[in-house]
DNA sequence: ATAAATACTGTATATAATTACAGTTATGAA
DNA sequence: TTCATAACTGTAATTATATACAGTATTTAT
């Protein structure tokens, strides 16, 4: 996705949350009455430069007709995670799935496709997608998304404080990480808020 | 949802579809284009008679403004089965998600809360949604819904003959189940195409 | 330094869309 | 039989909407 500047986020991200609680996008006129525009054309610029970004469609001469990309309405899956940059950089997204307000009861901000059979005892098993939130404060019991020194897991958060952190994989066969925040560099990505598997 | 006439379905069906591969609703004209009529009046009217169905809502003076109740869009979720009617009869749903088309690789007809731990050794637990589809041919090898003398469970199914159908729990500490077609009445309700679980 | 992009105001117009009113025909229920 | 519902045709008017054109000011790349 081109970068957007912050006008067109706004205005993007305005379009996304109409469609999902009306059902349909807004007019240019609903818009600019969004905003305090004064005119609908400047609505009419910034779907322009929306559509130019590659992140919405217009269909000319049709009221409403504004569609969102794939990119812009869905949820990366994220596939395995190379090492260094962010989680959610382009070249760790596999694909984006469609976002489905309301089927679960937490925000999604991305998939993970599960790697490994060390949550097996909670059933989750390799491939499985599980939904990720980003905002949801870690704490004991979650099952997380940790970074640790580079490397992306997913399990228990059983014990957290200033210098123990300990992950429990759910699998008798492995047995419990921890890790010194002080010494290791730890990082939580989310917090898991469901899954999805899809039997093929 | 009170009962809807063949061709009342047959629209809401059509607006429906528009939704999904448009990102909007259909106009009156479109609606009318579509079905060969010459007056978008009678779009109008159909509108109306399913907005006093309670199956969609019309926003007054406002272009492509239907919107879907609830109930029409998603996917109805079903917990405990009565005995004797239609698995999808009224009183079996407990509620209804909404329907997110390409989330899954296969349709979902319904949503079947899962009771019971017999198939955790393929990771599905207690209280798991699994997504149903009623149109797929059951195989072997698939999960499948079966009823067996009015009583509905989840097994994978090993066997089909006209004289034997094995079903297998997927749990060390139960036995398949054996059925006789012939002496015992058993229907498959559909077959397992995915999976939900709301970490909440 | 200059061009291009961003972010608007303001006006105007063709046309897209809703929706009312007046009918017709058929069907099933009271 | 008569009334309500369903399923349309046909016309027309109001208003909702897209969208072009002409500007202005600011910011950002080159």
């Amino acid at each position: 996705m081109k970068n957007l500047t912050k006008r067109q986020a706004e205005i993007l991200y305005y379009i996304k949350d109409e469609i999902e609680n009306n059902g349909y996008p807004p007019t240019r006129s609903e818009i600019s009455k969004t905003f305090g525009f004064k005119s609908p054309n400047a609505a009419e610029d910034h779907l322009k430069a929306l559509k130019k970004k590659g992140v919405l469609d217009l269909a000319a001469g049709t009221s409403r007709g504004i569609t969102l990309s794939n990119q812009s309405s869905g949820i990366p899956v994220i596939g395995l995670v190379s090492a260094g940059g962010p989680i959610l950089a382009e070249e760790n997204i596999e694909k984006t799935i469609p976002n489905n307000p309301g089927i679960l009861s937490h925000g999604i901000d991305f998939y993970l496709k599960v790697k490994g059979d060390s949550m097996i005892d909670v059933g989750i098993f390799e491939n499985d997608l599980i939904a990720i939130n980003k905002n949801i404060p870690v704490k004991t019991g979650s099952i997380v998304v940790a970074r640790i020194n580079d490397e992306v897991t997913v399990k228990t958060l059983t014990k957290i404080s200033d210098s123990q952190v300990i992950l429990r994989p759910e699998n008798s066969s492995y047995s419990d990480i921890e890790v010194n925040p002080k010494k290791d560099n730890l990082i939580f990505e989310g917090t898991c808020v469901g899954l999805l598997r899809d039997f093929s």
